[in-house]
DNA sequence: AACTATTTATAAGA
DNA sequence: TTCTTATAAATAGTT
């Protein structure tokens, strides 16, 4: 998906494995919040990078997912009662036993988690700064995230104003008159 | 991504939630694979439907991919204790508090810069008054660079904080659970 | 970290 | 459900 289409073979290049790595897990996680918002399903998502390191995604937690998983609980909502009750057995794509349930419910979390981080961006950015006024403790990742993209906004404002600014001093110091300018 | 752009909101119509989670959910395995492919990454993903049925994806197989989590081996930072016997209670509360602490702050200086950035915006806009007697091009434009500056700076921190707060966030959903992961 | 040129993923529709 | 098609997104290669 991009300039070119790449092989799927293991990027040889340590340290483009790693630019790969961590754009597409970015990517991946993405998706499974959208999937998650979208679907109201839960979701869950472990992940080690090439160097070891562990990522995770969880919707609505990597917690309850877990949980669900353990439990072998195919409720049709959220419920996640600890009624030791032996569900159905799951149909999955490939080699599922509880471990992978708790791994799949980290994964939605994430997910979900990134997801939220991405709506609070795009309220941020269309609206003012009424999330300011929030409770620090109920600031969530989403939240971050968008005073991330607002903060981004901000800045694009004033790198324009300096722009501007920047060119009329330019051109004053070339008039004859030395002062008064006026931005607008 | 298709005909047209959607709203991230669940999809009301049943039908059409399942036909968007089927679609999804195998572009997301997809999408893991590739992950896992390309970077040489362990990849688990457990996911719900929104009928509340079970489907996992692993590579090389949930199972290695949970064992590795809860085997983890002691991280430098973020690591989750996982003893043997009295799984101690995760401090990630502390940790949790720190960070919303250092959001605190950064959202105060973001207040402030905000601000600012709203005052000089007004004085430029002003502009159509006395203020065109003043050295507003020099003061305004020093200004401006003072705050570009510092808006850059926040930007930085809150970069960082972003980036801390989800490897954070990850470690606290697995912490909870019997699951842990480490987050270096 | 940003930016395009392309490749993919997909929302609709059949 | 599966296939097709018009678009929206993701992202490989670059700077």
């Amino acid at each position: 998906m991009g300039r070119r289409k790449i092989e799927m073979k293991m990027v040889k290049d340590s340290s483009s494995r790693q630019v790969t790595f961590s754009k597409r897990r970015t990517g991946l996680f993405k998706k499974a919040n959208e999937l998650a918002t979208l679907c109201a399903a839960q979701v869950a998502i472990v992940v080690f990078s090439p160097g070891g390191k562990p990522f995770s995604f969880g919707h609505p937690s990597v917690e309850e997912v877990a949980d669900r998983f353990l439990n072998q609980d195919a409720p049709p909502k959220h419920s996640i009662p600890s009624h030791p009750e032996p569900p159905p057995q799951p149909q999955d794509d490939s080699n599922v036993d509880n471990l992978n349930q708790q791994l799949a419910e980290l994964l939605k979390q994430l997910e979900i988690e990134k997801q939220k981080a991405e709506k609070l961006e795009k309220e941020i950015k269309a609206g003012g700064g009424e999330k300011f006024q929030k409770p620090v403790n109920e600031l969530s990742l989403d939240e971050l995230l968008d005073m991330r993209e607002s903060m981004e906004s901000l800045h694009e404002k004033l790198q324009s104003r300096v722009n501007e600014m920047e060119a009329s001093s330019s051109l004053l110091l070339l008039s004859e008159n030395p002062v008064r300018m006026i931005v607008n």
